[in-house]
DNA sequence: ACGAGTATACTTGTATACAAGTAGTATTAT
DNA sequence: ATAATACTACTTGTATACAAGTATACTCGT
């Protein structure tokens, strides 16, 4: 592989991570970015070649991503599906749906245990913000989430999560490191957001909460843009590194 | 391994799968059923000399498990978790849910051709209980969740249904080998609720629907107490055995 | 008797080897 | 020229080998 090829997930998150979980998280996130393109067909050799491992973490990936729906695995190698604009908007139908029943079950008890944790994590984006960390801004965002659909302790709502939340991660994360600089509108839509959530947990009102979270699906379309014109400049990027 | 094992997982289903998703629903199968009991720490060195297979295809049929919060994968050993009541109903609680979105979604466009495919299915499961094939029935039982859910061609819903329809048809399958020849009144209400199912669906209307998801839900209880003396039995039919 | 350290028998993660099957191409026979 | 066949270069699935780390038990020293 060219030696000028960087990683596109941060590797500061990878610590104890295995090869396979490695080689999952970055072909995810040139899947997403577009650097693969929807329609390559992968082969687990190939990609061993690329990164220089075994083909056992290469399965291990392969297998992974295809449970994300980003690749479909055949019987002559895996072809890339990709992110799509409809994909971005189905997996936030899920999002959505998950985030209303879990929103349901936590105004049942006591949630200040769960909105003194957010409001941590709230804070930790506002610092992020204040020194310009899109990596890490990306990374509370999806903990913010996380956090709240973990804290009902079921095991299914859990496990949709598991299986969304790498994509989502990696879509957020491309989304963020693209305007982070620029946008500032956004980004305090972000906050005032998730402010929101926390009142409506906080408040257990139930009108708040889909205010919230219709909020957070408007900006869904947003997103999509954001995603596109990522992909068309790592792409141009790509070219010009070939070059 | 005993020479006198039997195989839960009906082989006929299997003809194409690879060994291991053989051995994936083989364990799923012996978890549900409490032949392999909560708390037990599963080695691949074991199950590999156990099944007569590789470490390769258990490496793969284990994390299958763990994606389907069957098994915890830990540093040494994978750990069983299994089905409690607890699990049931919150998997039973994903199904309510992704079901109501499925008909939303759904009674937006034409269902005539999903009607069409349901009826098939339900006049397939009425010969399933003319001739006594429990498996058979639960195969198609199965089956018409998953041609409702298929239907609406939602990537992330699939991706939900694929990661919790195996325990769903494992669970019962069990169930349904249970007492099939006993609880004539059971299936018959099971039938008369798919047939509301297909109702609802057909005339879109949406108190039917809600009616019919309620109904299945209310079975959970009855199911959840097939499973309980489903385990009693296969654990005691093994101690037998085993004498 | 009891605690510290070591030996051992396990565990997983990764690399490699082999077998079976498939697509596509080249070659050969008609 | 064309159709059929064989060959080549791939593919995945499974088995095996090796490395690194961990828990248990045992031995040795006090």
């Amino acid at each position: 592989m060219n030696d000028s090829m960087e990683f596109l997930y941060p590797e500061k998150w990878l610590s104890k991570a295995s090869t396979g979980e490695r080689v999952a998280c970055e072909l995810r996130m040139r899947i997403i970015s577009g650097l693969i393109e929807s329609g390559t067909t992968l082969s687990e050799n190939k990609l061993a070649a690329e990164y220089n491992v075994s083909r056992s973490p290469i399965r291990e990936a392969l297998k992974v991503l295809s449970n994300e729906n980003l690749i479909r695995l055949e019987r002559m190698g895996a072809v890339v599906v990709g992110l799509t604009e409809k994909e971005i908007e189905e997996i936030y139908d899920v999002r959505l749906l998950i985030e209303t029943f879990v929103f349901e079950r936590l105004v049942k008890n006591d949630t200040a245990h769960v909105v003194k944790e957010l409001t941590k994590i709230f804070e930790m984006m506002q610092i992020a913000i204040k020194y310009k960390d899109a990596d890490e801004f990306a990374l509370q965002d999806v903990l913010f989430h996380e956090t709240i659909i973990r804290s009902i302790n079921h095991s299914y709502i859990t496990m949709i999560w598991n299986n969304t939340k790498p994509v989502m991660e990696s879509f957020i994360l491309l989304s963020m490191r693209m305007h982070f600089n620029e946008k500032y509108d956004d980004l305090s839509r972000i906050m005032k957001n998730h402010e929101l959530y926390i009142d409506a947990i906080s408040s257990k009102n139930r009108e708040i909460m889909i205010q919230s979270l219709h909020q957070n699906f408007d900006d869904v379309q947003g997103k999509v843009d954001d995603l596109w014109m990522s992909q068309q400049m790592l792409s141009k990027a790509w070219e010009q590194e070939k070059e």
